[in-house]
Order: structure tokens, then sequence, then C-alpha cells
DNA sequence: TCAGCTAACTTAACGCCGTTAACCTAACTG
DNA sequence: CAGTTAGGTTAACGGCGTTAAGTTAGCTGA
């Protein structure tokens, strides 16, 4: 009942702090809240990846027992849903400039870097993807597009291809480097040089050289392949 | 001993079938192997999703008790792994032609719907993916594109491209084909309807509209959109 | 001022999970 | 026919997501 009472939180008051002394328990931290659990999961996979992500962990990780999580979520899996929907809420959205092109470029490249930033998140994309970040997201894609003249057909085309190579290649990307595992690519190699009858393209074509270009250049060059197919 | 005394073969060979009748517990179901493991996995997984599939409900299937499997795999990834592998090698590569672009049609094409056939898959590929009968299939891409005189350059974009293009295809459909929810899709198209000045392109455009052109359609017109960037 | 209400927690417990360790036994081997 | 071992079994551990019931802090209205 000390001056420190309340390490590290503020209740509110109309009296003085030094006088509310303790009655119960002192205030916790700021109290719990979803925007807290979501920004508490995704520190989290961050440093531990899907697997190090349990409820009681995180609860942990909050000062608090896992059951009161349920309280501001229904389940786990809202919370990797609203995971997944904040690290595309983080990123902001280019400004629209007179080249529609660019626009693309800047937003699938943010969007790519947003999902390597945080590997775990490409693995958790087999979900709705119903969020209003991600929705917003696809609303200044196509609007770009509009902008450059594509038809309807067009516009739906493109804006699947569009989502599903930078998807794709965040999951594959993804995937790669999180393989740690040195052997095991060691052995994947190796299972082509020592078989080049069966892997005669593979093996001239250095495919799983990581040396050879970065991901960085060879994604560019893809996105600039799908821009080169646009209407005129 | 006799000429069927293999190693993964059936057990016994010295006398005949109806001599050795029941010794012990009857000779059960043919005995496990990794890959009649595998093979009860993707029914599993087919069946129940990813979330259905445990060991015990593998050992269960396969009549035995869980830790039986651990003889015969490592750890449930093992399981997984080879599961993913296997749902390629049960679509044979396509027969080479002499249009590489055909080539390339029908193999994607074929990889795409292996994964659609097995909606889990598309989610689990957030694992190494350097099976054989993956990497088969890389020789076969690529080995199609050198045909069509890419570059060493131009190969390694392209082989990018297109799988990244048909592994995102794959998990953003096989996500909204399980989202049988119609709840949630029909919440996200209001949610869409309901502000059309912050989602102007995506009302208009119908994004969310299922009926507009088929997925099928889609995904080929944004192949051949890829396939028309070839250098000549 | 204080009874009562409710939002926001805690304690306790359930059933299932992946995995390890120890044991058993049928079948093959020398 | 004794010994070895491949291919299982039984038992158990700690951790998981989740539910149900109990508790308390702080507000509301009389």
């Amino acid at each position: 009942m000390t001056e420190e009472s309340q390490p590290t939180g503020q209740p509110g008051g109309g009296t003085s702090v030094w006088l509310r002394a303790e009655t119960g328990r002192p205030r916790r931290t700021p109290p719990l809240s979803r925007d807290r659990i979501v920004e508490a999961a995704v520190t989290l996979l961050d440093q531990h990846g899907t697997d190090g992500l349990t409820m009681r962990r995180l609860a942990q990780l909050l000062d608090v027992t896992s059951t009161a999580l349920y309280w501001h979520v229904r389940t786990k899996d809202d919370v990797l849903d609203l995971a997944v929907d904040q690290i595309f809420g983080a990123v902001r959205l280019p400004a629209v400039t007179d080249d529609w092109r660019d626009d693309v470029r800047t937003l699938i490249r943010d969007w790519r870097a947003a999902m390597l930033r945080h590997p775990w998140a490409p693995g958790l994309i087999g979900r709705p993807m119903l969020g209003p970040n991600v929705l917003a997201r696809t609303e200044f894609l196509q609007a770009a597009l509009v902008r450059g003249g594509f038809t309807a057909l067009e516009l739906a085309v493109t804006t699947r291809l569009l989502a599903n190579y930078v998807i794709g290649a965040a999951v594959t990307e993804a995937t790669w480097h999180r393989t740690a595992d040195p052997q095991a690519r060691a052995a994947a190699r190796r299972h082509i040089a020592a078989d080049p009858t069966t892997y005669p393209t593979l093996d001239a074509s250095g495919h799983l050289d990581d040396a050879r270009w970065s991901d960085d250049e060879l994604f560019r060059r893809g996105l600039e392949a799908i821009l080169a197919t646009a209407p005129r």
C-alpha cells in the first residue's frame, strides 16, 4: 500500500492515487481487450511460429489465465483470423498516383513484404480472408485496374492472377525460409544431382540453388510479366 | 528362402498358406506399412479435413494402436508430408507433345485439379514440398519451358510464376469452398454493399459473386495470360 | 449509503492430443 | 531349438482447447 501501489496501470478516479491505496488486488496492466490479445498473439507468432501460439502462453504473456481470453474471443481460430487481418492493417495503403501500374506494383510489393515479415501468415491463409483490412487492399487493387481500362472479365481474371501470385509466392518463400534445416535442402539437391536421368532440366537449371537470383528479383520480374499483359 | 520372402511383402513363405493356418492371433489385415498409413491418412483427410487427422483416429482406421504408427513413421508431420506428396503421385504426368504450351496447360490444370480434389492439401503446402512426386512435376514443367526457348532467367521467373499462381489459386479456392458457412460469405457481401463509399469498385464489380464467372474459367484465362508472355 | 447487478475475471475440470518408455510375442535365423 | 528382432501392445506424461461454475470490482439507481 505504498506509493507504487499500482505497478503499471492507472485506475481512474476522483480521489488522489495516494489515498486510494489498494482495495483488493491492484488494478492490473491496461485491462484486457481484443486488440491487446491480437497484438500479443502477433508477438507470439513472430517469435515462435504457428505452433508456438497457445491460449495458455498467450494468457501468460498478458498476465491472465487462459480462460479469461474467452471473454473477449470465441475460439483460438478467432485469434488467428484477427492476427492475419491485423498484419494487413499494419501496412498502409499506398497513395494513388497517375500511373495505375505503379500503384499495383506498390500494393503487391507491400503485400508480399508484409507476409514475409510475418512468415507464419502465409500458412494461415487457409482461412476466410474477409477481414476489413484485406478487403480494403482488394478494393485498392481493383480500382487501379479499372483505371487501367480493364473490362469486367479482365478485371476479374487479373485480380485473381495477381492475388494468387502474391499469395503463392508468400507461401512458398516463407516455407523455404522457415525450412532452416539445411539438411533437407541439401538432401533434395543431392537427390536431384544423383539422378540426372530423371531430373535433367532441374539439374541443369540449378533449380534449388539459392544464390543464382534473389527471391525479390524473381518476384519482381514475374509481376512485370503479368503487368505486361494489360489491355494496352 | 522361397522366392516371395520380400522384405515388405506378406509374411512367411516356406509352407503353403493352407497349412500355416492360424498360429497365435490371426494374421491381421495386410501388415502395417508406411504406404498403408499414408493411404489411410489421405482417406481421413478427405473425409474430415486437417483437424480430423489424429494419430489415434488413424490408428483406429488401421485397426492398430496409435503407438504402432511410430514404428513406421517418426512424427505426425511425417504423415502429413507423405500425404501431400502422395496426392501428386496419384496424378500421372502428362505425355510430352510437340506443343510445349499444351504440355504446360495440361500439367498446371492437373496440378490444380489434384489439390482441389483434396481441399486440405493447399493448406499444408506450408511444408517442404521436396518429395519426389513434386520434384518430378517441376522437372516436367521446366523441360517444357526449355523447349519453349526460355533463357535461364526467364526459366526461373516463369517456373515460379506458374507454380505460385497455381498454388495461390488452390489455396484461395479451397479456402473459399471449405468456408461452407454461407453466413460468413453473406456477411462479407453485406459489409461491402453496406459501405459503397469505401468499397466502390468491389461493389460495382461484384467481387464476391460466385455466379459471374466460374473458378475454372478465371483460372484458365489467367494461365493463358501467363503463357502469352512467353519469349516469342 | 448501500443493495444489487453485471462485466471481467479465476479455479477446476474434461476429454483429446502427440509422443515416449517399457514390455511382449510371433516369426525368422544360425 | 535357442536367440534375436521386427512389429506390435499397455501405460503414462504433459500440454492442449474449451466449458462450467464461482468470485470480485466497480457501477447504478433508490
